[in-house]
DNA sequence: GGGCTGACGTGGC
DNA sequence: CGCCACGCCAGCC
């Protein structure tokens, strides 16, 4: 055996979490469900918020993570400068066009 | 064991 | 596009 996704934890998720997110590419973003989706658990998207507010920023890019409307992250001010700094352009209301920016992992 | 919370998602207006 | 209600489920008190 080797993937053991099966049971929803904050502790067993958060390696996987951290692994998909290191690897989400410079200027583009993923969202809470759908890496939790990656990780076998999809409507598990609050335990992967969950996980993130706990993530302490190190080598984690955990500004490239929004919600499935675009939306930012609450309590994270310095998210949209980051994003901004990364070449994506919001919109007006303060949100990511997932449309453009939406990193596909399959791709 | 029970109830409230929340870095969410979807659908309706 | 924005706001609201409902559903979801682990974590915390």
């Amino acid at each position: 055996m080797m993937n053991a996704a099966a049971q929803p934890s904050e502790a067993t998720l958060r390696a996987e979490v951290y692994d998909i997110v290191r690897q989400i590419p410079c200027g583009r973003v993923l969202t809470y469900g759908r890496i939790a989706a990656l990780c076998g658990l999809p409507n598990h998207s609050r335990l992967v918020g969950r996980i993130m507010r706990g993530a302490s920023d190190a080598d984690l890019p955990c500004h490239r993570v929004v919600n499935a409307s675009g939306r930012l992250a609450p309590h994270y001010p310095a998210q949209a400068f980051l994003l901004t700094s990364e070449g994506i352009r919001l919109t007006p209301s303060g949100k990511v066009p997932l449309k453009e920016y939406l990193w596909d992992p399959e791709c």
